[in-house]
DNA sequence: GTCTATATCAAGATAGAC
DNA sequence: GTCTATCTTGATATAGAC
């Protein structure tokens, strides 16, 4: 998914003999993305944060598009990676929490730039490409696996709940970062512990 | 504010002589930024979608930042009308709920481009001009109007409050947008005027 | 595989005729 | 005040040397 190459044993061999420049241009999307947006990053932009040269970057991406398309796998994949590390608690209201508390904790970054998943998905709505379709599957997979943990903890209203903590997160991401004001991110995580606690009949 | 010349009235004076162009243009400007957001969308566009020739939008905004400015000031000025007719209704938790009703009725809209503030000041937060400030301004007013529907109906905590609302409609319309399911908007809006009900102590 | 130099094109902005 | 034609800039993308 992440690869457009052939094989994805054949496509690891030839990144690792490259020095890791594809892996390099992928983080620094991701992360140049986030702090000024898709639109207004050039790929001059991404090439100096990867240190990579303007024109090599083209050896690796045919089109800003397929840039892109690698940032929104690039989530996908620490999504990915992020729930796996949760599934290691033990109890599904502490894996929850231990969610809500990662959110924040990026809250000074949050301030600043907005969520990162939230202002690509955001974007990339607005764009002629079909990475909004790509955008809507990562959405997805995470509300799947927060309904899952609602699930566990026997509510039957488990998806509407994942929705409503999904969507509360993406909310005071936007009013963090319109405001400027990290408080209220704390502010408000500590609201959503205390209804998961509510929630799982503490 | 929203007038960059000498007096108020003399502009709008200025304006009405004009046959309005001024007014279509920031109207036009609205819905293609809103529809396309504000880096994706040329003057020309904004100028077709007018019905102006091109070269005339510099007679009446010097720059392109001019006229995203007036675009933040007609949401503004959009959002002293819808509370000020709010404020006729008799009830503060009624106000609320119609403040409620009144998103569900655009989730059509809010799934194809979501919330027309919201991504505006998504969006702005990440230019260099100054606007993100003229944005927060406008999301306090909204904040500090509901809080006031809140303290009305004898909440202490009315400020908390008035962010978890206005934060779950901005993140429920984030997932509306990213899944394009205007459903999600209807369940969450119901969901939401419960709260309104069990806060005001039905 | 890597990188420089450059072609191409689109968008903001302006000059100046009407 | 209005609008056309055009200048200028900067970003995507490519050609081709190494």
């Amino acid at each position: 998914m992440t690869d457009s190459e052939s094989g994805a044993t054949a496509g690891a061999a030839a990144r690792s003999r490259r020095g890791g420049k594809r892996e390099r241009l992928v983080a620094a999307a991701v992360q140049v993305f986030h702090q000024q947006g898709v639109e207004k990053t050039t790929l001059a932009d991404v090439a100096r944060a990867g240190d990579v040269p303007l024109g090599n970057v083209y050896y690796y991406f045919k089109t800003k598009d397929q840039l892109v398309e690698a940032a929104v796998d690039a989530h996908c994949d620490q999504l990915t990676t992020l729930t796996a590390r949760l599934d290691a608690v033990p109890d599904a209201a502490a894996r929850l929490k231990a969610l809500i508390a990662g959110w924040v904790e990026q809250r000074e970054t949050a301030a600043r730039f907005g969520c990162p998943f939230g202002t690509l998905a955001t974007e990339l709505d607005k764009r002629d490409d079909g990475l909004d379709q790509a955008a809507a599957k990562v959405m997805r997979t995470l509300l799947d696996w927060v309904e899952r943990q609602f699930t566990e903890l026997g509510r039957p209203d488990a998806r509407a709940l994942a929705v409503e903590l999904v969507a509360a997160y993406q909310g005071m991401s936007v009013l963090t970062n319109t405001l400027r004001e990290p408080g209220l991110m704390a502010d408000q995580g500590n609201r959503l512990q205390s209804r998961i606690d509510d929630l799982a009949g503490r």
